[in-house]
DNA sequence: CCGAGTCTTTGGATCGTTCATATGAACGAT
DNA sequence: ATCGTTCATATGAACGATCCAAAGACTCGG
């Protein structure tokens, strides 16, 4: 028993040479495309006929050579990723996140992860057509998408496919697919929330403006707190990511004439440098000024008191890049795929319900968000308090 | 020109066929073969043969195509690595500054990199298991090996080609090869330092026992420290990583009734935290107590005052990972490669020079430094106390 | 019992490359 | 001029899968 096999085929156990399509087709009695059948189209083989080759494969082991289909089908079933630093730019982590979540879904959906680290998008975009020429992979899953970004551009040329993390920023019109999180509707979801708990006076801690990112994060603050009628002006501050960075802007904020109760962040980092500066006050985060970050990253769980912060939802954008990409990868669709998810803001400490607060403040608040539109946490937090 | 091509074949332009090795014959005026030793066995050819053959693959952009020469060689040239969160067990970063430098130094090597994601071993031997018989790669590098590690007998009973980052803990002869760098080494070299600086109280926060990195780092420590005949007693406190459990492990051994005015730390977190314990007590990192790290993760640069740690030589192990791997692929060597690299300590201001110091012992300090070799600050210490 | 129609299975050709082998050219020595 | 030797190039056959067109098996009404 498994020993030499029919047709002269070698020994099962023979490692050196693997099982092909043949050597199942021989031991299952039947052909080589009805193997290829039941490994494909399965519905198209009579169960028993199925069953038996079922049998022979699971036997043998036997996994379809994928260099084979690859040169006979066109199709290598490999996705090409540039890999990040997990520490870039102010990200938390969150290009770590979705890379995982990219090796998930893309393996669940039959696709291998290949990924490549490049110093500059000149040199990404080399790589892309070496790739592209040996055939290598079948698309891109391109990330960190900035102002005069030249990939999108030279791979439409090229009639590669493609799907983007991050909007096309400063491009209307552009042709590709993408998938993104929509910062805006975060940090006014952030606004929202320290409304509810009693907070008038928000500032915002952001990036310097020209880039994407911030500018859109910084929309969110800034129509949000217009539409609850809060004042914007003096509680503005921006500067580079960082943690000392943070620790400076809040300061700044909160030393002014008019200090703001709560601080919207633009990242984690400047959110705990906020914290900092909260603390040289003597004071504690949550109670006389709360603070939400952005991204959720891991050390925003760890720290004390825990950081309130929006979490992008990284499974859900991987799910659909993919999905986006297998769409593109088999004949492009009608027309691209715009997406935009929102990001879930965790609540910690930073943020968590006061304990001392001025009665007359919160009425006043809570009367503005009864109104009807966007916001809820404030509805029922009211009827709570009253 | 660039128009129709000789021998019929299509338009340059037509990226849907994109060139054979079939087309650049043709335009050559050679057969397949010398096209073919004009790139893998360039000397095979007369000079002007090759000049003429390189013309037309560059007015093609013609490269091989992966899966057919795959399908030929057997050989993918992809190496597989699985993928882990960035900030895993307390590693700091350095899997993922090993993950880039793969990537660097496997594409230099004409290599691809193919990421994967899983929750465990068994899920991870799972696809390696896949992998093998999809021949998608030639083999793989493993990370984070430990005790009882299932992996590399089930490569090795599966005859597939791999190499480790990591010692096969607690197994003396395994049969793989392996690269790792020398914990021991490392925190050996921090106490030399500390030494140096004239602490003889030196103390090690380190994680619990029975995992191999943590062992390795505290043996570093307490051999070190005994060849200086520094104590150890009452100068070891371990603990789960992270940043609370650091600045406790650090309280526990400042509070006691001989504290220890350095600390060896086995990862940067701890070493954070032992920072905030020292901040606690109203003292001065690198004053009254020096600090010093484990793995110098990206903040470790960035916080004030600076963490000196143990950086490891991450692209030198990439390096060895690969070439060692390269070798094994192309027919295993004799016998197993072990090599062990040595971290490199980056000194900053949790450790640096101090301002403030009894005179008398700064003087023999520093003429004891002033000798030449290795560095025996402890010894000349303690019979400067004697 | 036959033939049309449907479902299942088959054999050969093919994807683009490299391997093994064969052929041709060049050269110096006899 | 002949021969062996070396080097450069050409030819046909793989590698292992899928596509294609067509043959075989089966069902069912006439």
């Amino acid at each position: 028993m498994g020993g030499t096999e029919v047709d002269g085929y070698e020994r099962l156990e023979d490692l050196a040479r693997r099982p092909t399509i043949g050597m199942v087709a021989a031991r299952a009695g039947v052909s080589r495309q009805t193997v290829s059948n039941a490994v494909n189209a399965p519905s198209r083989l009579r169960p028993e006929t199925l069953a038996a080759v079922q049998v022979a494969i699971d036997e043998l082991g036997y996994r379809p050579n994928q260099a084979a289909r690859t040169l006979r089908t066109q199709a290598t079933r490999v996705i090409g990723c540039r890999l990040l630093p997990s520490n870039y730019g102010g990200t938390g982590g969150v290009l770590d996140r979705l890379l995982h979540a990219l090796c998930d879904t893309a393996r669940s959906n039959g696709y291998d992860l290949l990924t490549f680290s490049t110093r500059d998008d000149d040199d990404e975009i080399e790589v892309y057509d070496d790739l592209l020429r040996r055939h290598a992979v079948d698309g891109f899953v391109l990330t960190n998408t900035h102002h005069g970004d030249a990939r999108p551009d030279w791979l439409l040329e090229r009639g590669a496919r493609f799907v983007a993390f991050g909007r096309p920023w400063g491009r209307r019109g552009a042709q590709h697919s993408w998938i993104d999180v929509d910062g805006a509707k975060g940090t006014a979801a952030a606004v929202s929330h320290l409304a509810a708990l009693g907070h008038t006076r928000i500032g915002f801690l952001g990036w310097p403006p020209g880039i994407g990112v911030a500018d859109d994060r910084l929309a969110g603050w800034e129509r949000q707190s217009r539409q609850f009628g809060f004042n914007t002006r003096g509680l503005l501050a921006q500067a580079e990511d960082g943690i000392a960075s943070g620790r400076a802007l809040a300061e700044e904020l909160l030393s002014s004439s008019r200090p703001p109760t709560a601080l919207v962040c633009v990242s984690d980092a400047i959110a705990i440098g906020a914290l900092r500066a909260i603390e040289d006050r003597g004071w504690q985060a949550g109670q006389e000024v709360s603070v939400v970050g952005f991204d959720d990253s891991p050390v925003a769980s760890v720290i004390r008191p825990g950081l309130s912060s929006l979490r992008q939802p990284v499974e859900a954008v991987a799910n659909q890049l993919v999905e986006t990409l297998l769409t593109v990868i088999s004949g492009a669709p009608a027309r691209p795929v715009r997406t935009l998810l929102a990001p879930r803001l965790v609540v910690r400490d930073s943020s968590g319900e006061r304990r001392h607060r001025s009665p007359g403040v919160t009425a006043s608040i809570l009367k503005r968000q009864s109104q009807p539109g966007t916001m809820r946490p404030g509805t029922t937090r009211k009827e709570e308090l009253a």
